[in-house]
RNA sequence: GGAGAGGUGGCCGAGUGGUUUAAGGCAACAGUCUUGAAAACUGUCCUGGGGCCUGUCCCCAGCGCGAGUUCGAAUCUCGCCCUCUCCGCCA
């Protein structure tokens, strides 16, 4: 959510900056409800003021028991305005809220232009893709001849885009789990969570998932619940609706969530293999900070996000991800993706975004800088930390043996009974 | 799922239709006192919105959430949510 006061006083430069996201045409919109609803506020407000001087006359009359019978009267037709007001001061508000709800965040300057993710700009590459000394398969075809994927029997379960993991390939989904949460807490800084897999509209309206992406979540109707398509939008309003006390931020959390993606519109794309599921498992990483720091931050969550691929040993690159691809609540977003030899492809394992006050703004979360300080909104930043599912396609397709075995990484090695190779016998 | 009790500022807690303009206390913050600290005393002390006379200013709203009754609601009515106790069911 932008802020309507930034946008009254300064509208030329949130036209300029909503512009590079294809946004810059709502300014003047929400500037006429803006006036609108500040037209009827003073209105309505004259009115309540002159009833509630009345109440206190009317108090004071019936305590001398005298004769009150004519203020009345005249404040049931204040009464009446006042709540015609109410109703037409509701609608315009709701207006307001509404379009400006749907408005994206305001990118930083060093965000480069762009439409799509054709636009992304590379600014790190680890190395080149390693070529391997024979020709590398794809590993749906190496899973399931090691018996550690079955996705058939996934799909016999919960249709396409839902997997069973089996054997050693179950056992290594959840030695990655550890591993990176191990990282994050014990080399990071981050303080572990398991949040509910379940959310509120509210939550999922705070973090910015709705009211746009409705169709991308899976919704319970019955209890009027959002499976999270990411463990950030529980992890991000741990404080919604909190003022934090001085002394609290920054604050890092960690945490495991299944992530559920309807993938609507996406039908028919990346259907074979593990490179997009409705259900999959991510660790993510969440920082509230004060606002003059959240870009360093941002730096610092890139760097986590890194050295996961790094202590697994994978060629990576990274985005600075352009306008018209960084996430709704992001003002600046990098990606990290990972080279998979068996597709031949880079994936992406990793989005870190600051959300600079955007979330904050909607799921109501503060901190005070003194005790006596105004309270002020937090920034939020979330990062992948990583998404499992492509990093299992990658161990997998890099770490391949001529023989169909795959060779384990050796940090998760003491998670995997201190195996060394997952091979079919 | 059933029955009962409850939800008031950071916390405790008073408040059953009109000086509640939410008492009082605790905590916090500033100051006085003190060699220093504590105690004591004095003051400050919720949040959001609007205004122009930009102020130690004025006004409006908020007592779990939402509707309603009323000239007027923390207080009365209805619906919902959450917490606690007991019962039922259950991993």
């Amino acid at each position: 959510m932008l802020d309507i006061k930034l946008i009254r006083s300064d509208p030329d430069a949130v036209r300029r900056r909503l512009s590079r996201r294809g946004y810059g045409e709502a300014v003047d919109q929400l500037l006429s409800l803006d006036e609108d609803r500040r037209r009827l506020i003073q209105q309505v407000e004259d009115l309540k003021a002159r009833r509630n001087a009345a109440s206190e006359e009317i108090a004071r009359v019936k305590k001398e028991k005298g004769d009150a019978s004519s203020i009345i009267s005249e404040m049931k037709q204040v009464s009446d305005e006042i709540k015609a007001l109410d109703a037409e001061l509701k609608s315009v508000d709701d207006a307001l809220d509404e379009r400006l709800s749907d408005l994206p965040n305001l990118p930083d300057e060093s965000v480069p232009d762009g439409a799509g993710e054709e636009d992304n700009v590379e600014i790190e590459r680890s190395g080149d893709p390693p070529s391997l000394s024979f020709e590398p398969k794809p590993h749906w075809d190496i899973a399931t001849a090691l018996d550690i994927i079955d996705f058939e029997r996934g799909a016999k379960l919960a249709g396409s885009g839902f997997i069973l993991y089996k054997r050693l390939g179950a056992r290594l989904e959840r030695a990655l789990i550890n591993f990176m949460l191990d990282m994050h807490t014990t080399s990071h800084g981050y303080t572990e969570v398991w949040p509910p897999y379940l959310a509120l509209p509210s939550v999922m309206y705070g973090t910015g998932k709705l009211p746009k992406f409705k169709d991308d979540m899976y919704w319970v109707t019955e209890d009027d619940l959002y499976l999270n398509p990411t463990a950030e939008v529980p992890i991000t309003c741990i404080h919604m609706d909190e003022i934090l006390s001085p002394g609290t931020l920054p604050l890092r959390h960690t945490g495991y969530c299944a992530s559920f993606r309807r993938e609507a519109g996406a039908a028919g794309k990346d259907t074979r293999g593990l490179i997009r599921l409705h259900q999959f498992d991510k660790v993510e990483l969440v920082q509230l900070t004060e606002p003059e720091k959240s870009y360093d931050a941002l730096e610092e969550m890139l760097k986590q996000a890194k050295n996961v691929v790094e202590a697994l040993g994978f060629t990576y690159r990274v985005l600075n991800c352009c306008a018209g691809d960084i996430g709704q609540a992001a003002s600046k977003m990098y990606d990290v993706e990972i080279w998979a030899p068996g597709l031949g492809k880079w994936l992406e394992v990793s989005s870190v975004s600051n959300c600079t006050d955007y979330q904050a703004r909607r799921a109501n979360i503060r901190f005070r800088r003194e005790p006596t300080a105004k309270p002020e909104f937090v920034h939020t930043l979330n990062g992948s930390g990583i998404a499992l599912p492509r990093t299992m396609i990658t161990l997998i397709e890099t770490y391949q043996q001529p023989d169909g075995s795959v060779l384990i990484p050796e940090v998760l090695r003491p998670y995997m009974g201190g195996m060394e190779v997952i091979s079919s016998s």
